[in-house]
DNA sequence: GTCTATATACTGATAGAC
DNA sequence: GTCTATCAGTATATAGAC
């Protein structure tokens, strides 16, 4: 389902696909999975328990946050399928009749509040640049990151996801990343 | 077609929709454009000249761009068809099989260019903050202006496009924008 | 230049045998 | 738990009348 959804997106992936890659039959498929939106909602949650299986659960806090940001993002680097799952389900989801609109907004909201969060915390520790602004420099992270994927899937050579993140990480920071 | 494409995406949008808004019947509509790749690429070569009428030919150089561009994106937060038309092509043509996988590719090299010259051209004015990495700044605004589309769309309310991209520009500057 | 009718293919989901 | 068969809906594109 992640290849079949990362490839076409959710709206024009089909059942069938997913079916042959799997070996089932569409409607062997469809046993394990009833529609095809919970197929859909089984993939999001499966991404973010892989996500989370690599940053480790409790998440970390202040710059860790930042450091375990930019050991995804170089994950990301050597698996193109997710970074295509991410981009394409995310870019459907801002219709707002998505099965997955909901999920979205969740999901951008709690990632904006960690990384305030972390940047709030290391602030009290005076590991930022003075005058930072926590809840705006989260939303700047936020998109930036989903900016440089689009980017990355149009030119992998051209771009360097990581590196681009790290280094303006380090312009927020007082201190090495 | 761009609030078919905008809503649905291409690969998910009708001509049939299409041809419904526009009073025309289907076969009809594909008298005008014979094919449903030929109607994405005149909604893209529109798109284009909707943005370049505003931004005026020829483009202006230095801050003056930066200035147009945070304008553009005061535009995108009156039509957020827009927005969502940019937002689903850019993430459905990251796919090589996609008809505007070429154009996007060809796009996004072409704005980024476009920046970094503007950054050089002001850094030789002194208008930039010293060591700023052109390239770098170029790649950086147009991921951050993708990402903050993203975001803006799953929570209208929340987010301030124009001001996020303002505010960040600033920091890369020696003088006001 | 616009229409109706149609060809051909694919879609998600269901029914029911095994 | 897996299958085949099928339904009803939708898709792009074409043929040909007007």
């Amino acid at each position: 389902a992640v290849q079949v959804f990362s490839a076409a997106g959710f709206r024009k992936g089909s059942l069938r696909d997913v079916a042959a890659l799997t070996g089932l039959s569409q409607a062997g498929l469809l046993h394990h999975f009833p529609t095809k939106v919970s197929l859909l909602m089984a993939v999001l949650e499966w991404r973010d328990q892989d996500t989370l299986s690599r940053m480790g659960v409790p998440l970390p806090v202040g710059t860790d946050v930042l450091r375990s940001l930019v050991r995804e993002v170089e994950h990301n680097s050597r698996t193109p399928a997710l970074v295509e799952l991410h981009v394409i389900m995310s870019a459907e989801a801002t219709s707002p009749d998505h099965p997955a609109h909901a999920y979205f907004v969740r999901r951008y909201t709690a990632v904006r509040e960690l990384l305030a969060d972390c940047f709030e915390y290391a602030a009290d520790r005076g590991e930022v640049r003075p005058g930072l602004d926590a809840a705006a420099a989260a939303s700047l992270v936020t998109a930036l990151m989903d900016g440089l994927q689009i980017q990355w899937l149009l030119d992998r050579e051209g771009v360097d996801m990581a590196n681009a993140l790290r280094s303006y990480l380090q312009t927020l920071l007082a201190v090495d990343l």
